[in-house]
DNA sequence: CATCCTTGCTTACGTCGTAAGCTTACGCTG
DNA sequence: CAGCGTAAGCTTACGACGTAAGCAAGGATG
């Protein structure tokens, strides 16, 4: 047994949060927790961090970071379809983190690169700084909510045919015709149920390269 | 002063709440305060909900009622239009709701509800059950994606122009060229920097009108 | 009048973030 | 080598939090 452990630094600090995020969920990571699982008090984290708050920017920046940014190589809406479907994935593989990423104020390197890629590929292609801005906000903010309410979806994407049977008795009254009916639709394997995050996102990039040859030719 | 106030119920409990989290954040509604605020002792609240979690699910729900469905007057890209308008203005009048309503599984009358509605104008409108469904699921996540974005938006949009030239600082380094660049744009107001929720609305309308009529052309 | 049920209160437990001050041990200077 | 400053971690403590368990009072019902 070492008598003296490793010291603890800010980056351990933040590895070890994003670990026990990934494990138990954003609420089992609190900052006694943290120090147990450093073999450390909870007040020692504080030399290293400047509070719960600081810990949570840093395991988002954390997660943006391990976006892939695929390479620009000339054709752009297949570059931003990569990168939402990257950042999807990240996002699913760290459930806790969508909620965070969209209620707070990130800044960090990584949320910073991430952005000003995106800008980059836009203006490659032909966007106006206008439209370059309004493209990447409206592709985000459907990428983190779509990904923010699938992680939310009640039902496992596996067996959402026998679950949408099982809440048929929520829609016998009546009262919402429409839902039962697509409910029966799903359960009868007439559609998927389960939304593909491509949907919306070439839905996008298509509405977005007509506007954008709209504003060329004007 | 009355001797005997008047009783509590599930509805006076989930007013209060509402009341609460309006006047002070989400972070303010606690069980103690919230007794406190209803001139009960916080245990005594659990007589009429189940748990705080069932204090969220219903000031969520209360505040999805809120939400104006419009008159379908056959024009269905005019009512979905106005129908994300109203989601955006009411959930703004809630800031603390978009986070609430995105991360956990509403089943409340109101969302029921309001979902209801929404397949009924798509419907009406020659979608099929599938491209109904996805239209719907695509159209939310960007609403509440986009109005949970903007409300931790840093920068309050009167002063955009102002706060983006003191942020310069940030991007002097050459690490972000295309940021800076956007961001000097704002600040010498060639381009209003702050969102506005109904491109990325209109931008999936016409999307979704374009898929409708592709489905039904083949 | 006796009973029960509803409503609200009291007390208590284990959790949380973190302020304030203390101890220990290492590295530098003289 | 002695002395000391400083950094790292520890201890204790405070005021929150959600809620389990049981109690008290008062009105309704037999």
């Amino acid at each position: 047994m070492p008598k003296s452990r490793e010291p603890l630094s800010t980056r351990r600090v933040l590895q070890a949060a994003l670990a026990l995020a990934d494990s138990g969920g954003a609420d089992s990571l609190s900052m006694r927790h943290l120090g147990r699982e450093l073999g450390v008090e909870a007040m020692s984290l504080y030399r290293h961090v400047a509070n719960k708050e600081a810990v949570l920017d840093g395991i988002v920046d954390l997660v943006v970071d391990e976006i892939d940014l695929p390479g620009d190589d000339g054709d752009w809406k297949a570059a931003m379809r990569r990168r939402g479907e990257a950042a999807h994935r990240v996002l699913t593989r760290h459930p806790w983190a969508p909620a965070l990423l969209m209620s707070r104020t990130n800044t960090g390197p990584a949320m910073l690169r991430y952005i000003d890629f995106t800008l980059g590929v836009l203006r490659g292609a032909g966007f106006s700084w206008r439209l370059a801005d309004y493209a990447w906000n409206t592709m985000d903010s459907y990428v983190y909510g779509f990904t923010l309410r699938r992680l939310n979806f009640p039902i496992a994407a596996a067996d959402y045919a026998d679950t949408a049977a099982a809440y048929e008795y929520l829609l016998a009254g009546g009262r919402y015709p429409h839902m039962a009916e697509l409910t029966r639709q799903v359960a009868e394997g007439n559609h998927p149920g389960d939304p593909d995050i491509t949907f919306g996102l070439d839905l996008i990039l298509d509405g977005l390269e007509h506007l954008r040859d709209r504003e060329a030719g004007s």
